[in-house]
DNA sequence: CGATTCCATGGAATCGATTCCATAGATCCA
DNA sequence: TGGATCTATGGAATCGATTCCATGGAATCG
């Protein structure tokens, strides 16, 4: 209610405005008579300074925004952590939104995050490119992208090379005798989900195992979607013998129904994730991963929007 | 860089300011041709209000809080989820923090709330009430504490009823025959990890079984001491045949090190995890879980904390 | 028909901090 | 010693939107 303003600190201290002012930001020359004077006002009244009026005068809001997909999802979950210590520690608070898989969420925080004014933006783009995410770069508003890309749409980027893990995966499988790999993909409509269906459609090919098409199923890096995957791979006439998932959430899916079938991992079908969660291997150490690093890729998503924050 | 005011607008559309600004909140009557103009001109120009400007005068921002002490574990990462799908219901965006389980970033954090003028806060609060959580208190700031509670602070909370399900499982465990439960416990800093531990000391001393003290392990609601309970409690003379492990992530720690020494679950010892990670059980059909009901916990502190905001 | 109410609108003050500009005193160098 | 540079400071303008107040015109009522 009755906030306290810097007036009522620099009457306290008995200096003008402008010098509280100066002595808070440590920016000009104060006398340290005047640092001591204002420092004690600021402590007596327990004065917190309105950033609302700061940004708005001096269009810096030292923070940035980060804009998930799915905060349940534990890559994103984990990607939220390691960009909020690192922009934690070049002195950036980070606001998190969740667009929850929808474009429609994706544009009420994109629009705002821009009109909170924050000084950069970190997503992870749904859709191709349509509302807000366009605003972005017309306005020039410093921002990345991280995990995903939007075709046309040219913005600095941290991605992972899928075709690596995806390629090793398929190889991993092939020398273990599997010749029908059933892939769960993600959605077309992503980036990173035609990414890593191109790498698996390589890699199948280039190791001579079945492309038969109907070993794939297109699911939407949600948990459910990975129950739906196993299921329809196993009704097939000649199911596959093994099974790579895109993303973890999907594995999840797929681990729940393998269960209740009673079939079991490593032994009568085999099964990798695309992904990592920290913990995921822990729990079935039949299962393996794919390492995403998502450690490296908050961390320089961060160091990167920095760099477009400077110029 | 050249942003957009309200100015531009009101001069395209060839109205006032004033006039704008009433049309886009749609407060005050205006007339349909000025709403009209007004419309137009803010679609022609991309215009987004600067919410800066927009709350330093109204005091409103039309924006909450919420502050986690950990986003990577499952359990807030779905808390965050359902107060952000309640808030937005509501009108409102949520800023979330994450204090990463520690007492200085949450200060930071609160503090930073605080400076953005959110209109409440929603906090699973670490420690004992120091810092910047006994600062919103005494600036009237609306808030409500969620999953935790501090003691001598006097703000609503939501919390669950651990008692009843800790109780549940002792049974549970009683009438499978066991007699000696180990039980990982949380912090006893944590109203959770105090809570927990005497809802455990007393359902065993009810059933009859073995309170050697021996038995209890206080973890930190980390996985990495769920690993350290188990290596101490199954190191005992008499070990334990049942775990009881006071949150999800000090479970995996758990299951790990119990996949690790190939002790099965369900077979050679029994676990029981409290908290609930919607897909946690999936993956370990052994595994019994006492369900927390994040949805209704997160709505809840979402209303309770608008009735506050509302007075 | 004159007076009152109502409606839409523009001008101006306002929110709280920052920052430009001016000033007064201190310091410095020739 | 006098003019120039520097330092610390206060006054005032400013950021962009909201909102109080005043005004002119239309509608309404007795």
């Amino acid at each position: 209610m009755a906030d306290i303003t810097i007036k009522d600190v620099a009457a306290l201290a008995g200096v003008s405005a402008a010098t509280a002012s100066r002595v808070l930001s440590g920016h000009s020359a104060t006398s340290p008579e005047a640092r001591e004077k204002v420092a004690a006002a600021v402590a007596e009244l327990d004065f917190r300074p309105n950033a609302q009026a700061r940004a708005l005068r001096s269009t810096r809001s030292d923070s940035i925004g980060l804009l998930v997909p799915d905060v349940r999802n534990p890559f994103f979950a984990d990607l939220a952590h390691t960009v909020e210590q690192a922009a934690l520690a070049k002195g950036y608070v980070t606001l998190l939104g969740n667009a929850n898989e929808q474009k429609q969420q994706q544009d009420k925080y994109l629009d705002t995050l821009i009109s909170r004014r924050v000084d950069g933006i970190i997503v992870a783009p749904l859709g191709e490119g349509e509302g807000s995410i366009r605003s972005i770069i017309t306005r020039g508003i410093p921002a990345v992208f991280v995990d995903r890309t939007v075709d046309g749409i040219d913005v600095p980027s941290v991605t992972t090379d899928s075709a690596v893990g995806i390629r090793q995966a398929v190889s991993h499988l092939a020398s273990l005798g599997h010749t029908r790999i059933g892939y769960i993909s993600g959605p077309q409509t992503t980036s990173t989900g035609r990414d890593r269906f191109a790498a698996f459609t390589a890699a199948v090919a280039k190791s001579g195992l079945s492309q038969d098409p109907e070993l794939v199923y297109f699911g939407d890096f949600q948990s459910a979607s990975g129950s739906a995957g196993v299921h329809a791979l196993l009704e097939l006439d000649n199911p596959p013998t093994a099974l790579l998932a895109a993303d973890s959430l999907m594995a999840v899916g797929a681990i729940a129904i393998l269960h209740r079938l009673e079939i079991r991992i490593g032994t009568d079908i085999a099964l990798i994730a695309f992904d990592d969660i920290e913990w995921f291997a822990l729990l079935n150490p039949a299962l393996s991963v794919i390492s995403h690093s998502v450690e490296d890729m908050g961390r320089v998503a961060v160091e990167l929007l920095l760099e477009v924050i400077a110029g």
